[in-house]
DNA sequence: TAGTGTGAAGTCTTTCACAGCA
DNA sequence: TGCTGTGAAAGACTTCACACTA
């Protein structure tokens, strides 16, 4: 049975949360446990690990090493991965530097931008490369995944050409639909604070 | 009857591309046009405007003027609002600088950090303040929503301090779940990327 | 005629509730 | 006893389909 996507979202916060309890040296964990750190119930914690295949025992829980490598599995994060960033604007730059994305095996081994300022030059540990060359670099350094951080007006341009040399899937930080084939996976920070905005606005009607 | 979470993510949406159509010239769109803009089913457009009491015309569409006012309200964005930004970091910076943001409306009228060789320094035109001014800064500047783009580690404790205050909504950047009881948002860009890992795995399996 | 508004149906997701197991 | 696994029920969201109308 597929695995319905508020269920795969979870399972990255199931995943965050096993591995810091494993940090702290338990060996176990029952769903109620991860319930109370999700916020979510029990009774969903245990469909969505069913979802995994993952068996607990009862009276004592899931086995934490059993339960990481498995949602590690799922979530197609059992192995590293080399992402490109494209753009090395401020967001760019943020991401190059973000310490968890190579925790968890994403490996930012090409960064892209279009300001002759910037090419050539080292930022964040990472020599920022010309938009001409991304097709050939993303051959060469296997690439599967990339991450579109320059503006609205050429975004789509950018996901076209990515797609265009085989990578995989896309995280979109420009604020517009990528009609292309490949998965996008949307970061739209305006959105983001409109549906705080939304939210507060709510309980100022229903207090 | 409430709007649904999914609506209320899709309004946001509807009120992109309504305000790029009217600044292209546009009067009136269809449910159709919409669904085409987003990818979703024109029926999924009339329903979730229909939950607003925005009324179309047959045979026309809506009246873009009318809609953009309608979506601005119902998402709380109809008048500027205050924004803090907690953390100076990399995030911090990319978010000082967000162009998207005063567009908005959502103006960030302080930013605070702990660390000494960036309190009182100006980034991106705003200057650091020391965290132990949070509380009387808050107060003063009337701040109704904070991001949170601090580490893990303090996360929570920022969060406490901002809902104590009376902030009434957060945008949380740190990879944790917010104890407080103010709406909150999260952002969390390696769940993102897990998502998208996800997406290219399952279609390994499933070509 | 091109497009809305909406009951009713369908689908997807969550929760309940409880038998069963270590 | 404490907790799992899961049918069945409930609930939430989406789509269908069509009467209606400017």
């Amino acid at each position: 049975m597929p695995i319905p996507l508020p269920t795969v979202r979870r399972l990255s916060l199931y995943l965050r949360e096993a591995e810091g309890l494993l940090q702290s040296g338990e060996r176990t964990v029952s769903s109620s446990d991860l319930a109370d750190l999700l916020a979510v119930t029990d009774a969903q914690v245990r469909r969505d690990l069913g979802y995994l295949g993952v068996r607990g025992r009862p009276g004592i829980g899931y086995r934490l090493a059993g339960l990481i490598g498995r949602l590690r599995t799922a979530l197609g994060v059992d192995r590293s991965r080399n992402v490109a960033i494209v753009g090395a604007g401020r967001i760019g730059r943020a991401l190059m530097a973000y310490p968890r994305f190579p925790d968890r095996g994403f490996r930012v081994v090409a960064v892209f931008d279009t300001d002759p300022r910037l090419v050539g030059k080292r930022l964040e540990g990472h020599v920022i490369q010309p938009l001409e060359d991304l097709e050939s670099v993303i051959d060469e350094a296997s690439i599967e995944m990339g991450i579109i951080a320059v503006p609205e007006s050429v975004a789509e341009d950018v996901a076209r050409r990515l797609a265009a040399c085989g990578v995989r899937g896309l995280l979109n930080f420009a604020p517009c639909r990528l009609d292309v084939d490949t998965a996008v996976v949307d970061v739209d920070l305006t959105s983001s604070l409109e549906e705080l905005a939304w939210a507060i606005a709510e309980e100022e009607d229903t207090p």
